[in-house]
Formats: structure tokens, sequence, C-alpha cells
DNA sequence: CTTGACCCTGGAACCGATTCCAGGGTTTAG
DNA sequence: CTAAACCCTGGAATCGGTTCCAGGGTCAAG
């Protein structure tokens, strides 16, 4: 299988399969006489499991990581279900965060209507300087946001 | 003020105040014999304003927009409340697939877990293998997931 | 023998907000 | 005099996954 022909089947590009490859998640596949690269069919199997991996909220280095354990003989199992099980931690408190914020964008929403319907019309309502200090009891409520998780398949534009 | 207590009254850093100068979006000050930066009372609203701004989810691209718009004298107000209710279908739209993620995960872990227990220990259980395509049923689905909506104020580590 | 589809390489661009850096100058307290 | 703490500059690094690029080769059909 060549790269193309992987990378339609996987759902990826080629350029992903070159990054797999140098990032080591993926092994470096036989070459052809020519040195295009000659894939496995093991090959998709395991562009798929990136694939899911990736939507589980794994990051490709953690991956790298087990795919290392395990090509030593030592199966990450217990370490796969920690991290997922911490992943999982991680989007609870993502959703409770994102949960709060929607009811303060909800409420910002409905300050600025009412702001707007006790404007005259052309009149500057103010509304960037209505914005509130929305609470944010403790300082970092938000700052765990960057949850790396990312997409689960291509679209196709 | 200088920078310095500007940054620590609004809780960035002074790295940051210059960040938001260059992008034009925190008028660049007056400045002493010695160069500093001397800010006016009104910049700390303005930084304020600012952090507000982007814990609503805007962006600064789209602040300075307004903020270009409005010191031309044409209030931006209605755009400003269109842009964030788009933010909070944006966010909407995001918690709902979050939501469906969790769902995904408990399973996945459910999974696991059953594997584990019928699994000897210290024999691989194949974890990693196990992810299912998990549906994700029309392509794009968490694709949308870069909600680029990042910290609410600085931690303080 | 040309067109077009495919493949190769290594490196850079992208997103957005922030942080960090080197290599300076200034001010204040001791 | 010196250390600490502040300030300046503009450009680069960061995060993660992907995409894009230039500047090539390879190969089949027409």
């Amino acid at each position: 299988m060549r790269s193309g022909q992987l990378a339609r089947a996987a759902g990826v590009s080629t350029d992903t399969l070159r990054f797999y490859e140098r990032e080591g998640i993926l092994p470096a596949p036989k070459r052809l006489a020519n040195g295009y690269r000659a894939y496995a069919p093991e090959a998709l199997d395991r562009v798929l499991l990136i694939q899911r991996a990736l939507s589980v909220g794994f990051t490709l280095e953690e991956l790298a990581k087990f795919l290392r354990a395990r090509s030593r003989g030592k199966p990450p199992c217990q370490d796969v279900r920690l991290l997922a099980a911490r992943k999982l931690e991680e989007l609870e408190a993502r959703i409770a965060e994102l949960l709060a914020f929607r009811r303060t964008l909800q409420a910002t929403l409905a300050d600025f209507d009412a702001r707007l319907a006790a404007t005259a019309a052309g009149e500057p309502a103010r509304l960037l300087e209505s914005l509130k200090s929305s609470s944010h009891s403790s300082g970092s409520a938000l700052s765990a946001l960057a949850f790396n998780h990312r997409r689960r398949l291509k679209e196709k534009p």
C-alpha cells in the first residue's frame, strides 16, 4: 500500500502520515525501488488506532510513549487506563466550566438586550463597557480550558 | 502609572501589556523622560475590558475591530451583541460535543475495566487496540472543538 | 513527449494569546 | 558602589496537530 492509498483509507493526508512517522508513532515502512513508501496492511490499523486515541483525548506524545513501552514488551495497559481516567476527569471539569461559562454568557446577552432596548436607535449602548467581571471566584476558574481534544476525523472541505 | 503597576493591577504581565499595545488594542501611553510608559488611569479600565471580552470568548482581533470602529465614532453595539450571540451558539455546540464525548469516554473506560478484569495480571489487555471507532456519525462532529475561549484571568503560579 | 497524478524531502506556516529571550538602560535602597 | 528591582526593544518560542511549500523525481495513459 502506498502513502496515498493508506491516507485515503485512513481519512488523513499523506502529510499527516509523514508527520506520524517523524514523530515515531507510525513505524517507517519499507520502500519500493523508486523510494516510495510501501506500507504493510497493519499500518492502516495503526493509523486508525492513532486517530481513535486522539479522539479519546490522548496526545501524540502520550501515545508515542505507550507504543514505545509496548514495543519494549511492557504492555502499558494500566497506564492507558489511568490516563484515560484522567482525561475523563479533565473532560468533566471542562464541561462544568463551560456550563458555568454559558450561564455567564447568557446573562451577558440578556444584559446587552436590556441595554439596547433602553437606548435610542443610533445611540451607543456601551455594551463593551458593560461587561461584568463575572465573578470568576478564585482566579483560575477557566484556565484549564486548553483541554487537548481536537477533532475526531477530518472534514472534507 | 507605570507598566508594572498597571500589570499588577490588571492581573496580567507587562509582556501582555506590550503585546496589547502592539496589537493596537491598548492605546500607546505617553512616555516619561526616561522612556518608561506612563499609563493614564483609564488604561486599567481598558485592560480589564480586554480581559472580560476575552473571557466572553471574543478574540483580540474581533475586539480590535470593535474598538477601532468605536474610536471612529461608529458604536459597534449591534455587532457586539451579534457576535456575543454567535459565541453563545458556538459554546452550546461545544458543550453538546463534549457531553457526547464524555459518554464515549465513559464507555471506553468501562470497556477497559472489563478487559482488565478478564485479563490475568501481567498479561497485556490490549487496551489501545480495543479503541472503538466511536460512531462519530457524520465526520466533522468534533472538529469545531477549537472554540476560542481560553482563560478568564491569570493563575498565580 | 506531454499531461496529470502520484511520490519524495525537510522545513516553515498556521491558529491565539501569552511568554520568553538577549542585551541593553534606570532607579532605589543599603 | 552595588545589588535588586524595575523598565526598554523587537523578535522568537510556546502549545498540538496539521497543513503547506518549493523544488524536485516517477509513472501511466494518450
